[in-house]
DNA sequence: AATAGAAATGAGAATCTTAATCATCTGAGC
DNA sequence: GCTCAGATGATTAAGATTCTCATTTCTATT
């Protein structure tokens, strides 16, 4: 568990931030909303509050230590930032988020965004579609 | 006012539906929030509640005359379907929204997915910037 | 043009996600 | 251990969107 990552961020080492922490360093689904966090902290007997645990994402996120994602739903997902951008792929029958990243898409980003006079700052991209490998559970038969 | 294209998508030709059209086709804003539209409505002296005007986009949305989108902030935007797909530029500083279309990109995202074993069906695709040029009323002096 | 039935509307309530409030509690340094 | 700035939690609030249901409006038919 990297305390080291809060106390950089002028963060103080919190019970709350270090089992959220632990929970987005651990999990097997490197995509989390909220509401997900707070469950797993509930489960695992943690007396944390949801208004806590938005509270520290946003903090988080603030600090650059994770992700907020807006996919298709209404609820946002949280990942660990761990280094590298890049972007997500998402299974429309099974909800599996992958990640990729094409330096292609990426150079043609800045020369778009050039030749309509724009310095880009920021881009999101989603692709949406469906898992043909035997990992989704929902593949046509 | 394409009153056959709401008659193609199965729905009646109300007034309340006639106006939005009207709205979407002849705002020189192109994307416009359902509460945007409202505001508009109420200008022009109509009486349309605001669940009708959710309603209604919903239900255009399904017929595929238009498109919601999701940029950054609270409230999705609707544009006109006019044919073409295309992804959006949007600018940090005075939230104008451009069009542009890069086969290159499309191309791209296609073989990521395939690469990944996805059957992309959709994507959403969205740069942020700074306008550069003398059109942005924000732009660094 | 009057009418009936189905569909659409409007006002407000409800829902969902996220953020704000504020009194209480906790961690870091002394 | 003590102090206090900062953090937490329970609740309330806010903003966007959807739902409910009684009333109204189209469309097709007399």
């Amino acid at each position: 568990m990297e305390t080291s990552n809060l106390k950089k961020a002028g963060l103080k080492v919190t019970l709350p931030r270090m089992k959220i922490l632990e929970i987005l360093e651990t999990s097997e689904t490197r995509h989390l909303s909220a509401e997900a966090i707070y469950r797993e902290l509930l489960d695992s007997g943690e007396e944390i509050g949801l208004a806590t645990v938005y509270r520290v994402l946003t903090q988080f996120e603030a600090a650059g230590l994770v992700c907020r994602l807006h996919l298709e739903g209404n609820q946002a997902v949280f990942e660990l930032e761990r280094g590298g951008h890049h972007d997500h792929i998402v299974c429309n029958q099974c909800g599996r988020v992958e990640e990729f990243f094409d330096e292609t898409i990426e150079r043609r980003q800045r020369d778009v965004a050039q030749h309509h006079g724009f310095a880009i700052k920021d881009h999101a991209l989603v692709l949406y579609g469906d898992c043909v490998d035997s990992a989704c559970p929902h593949r046509p038969a």
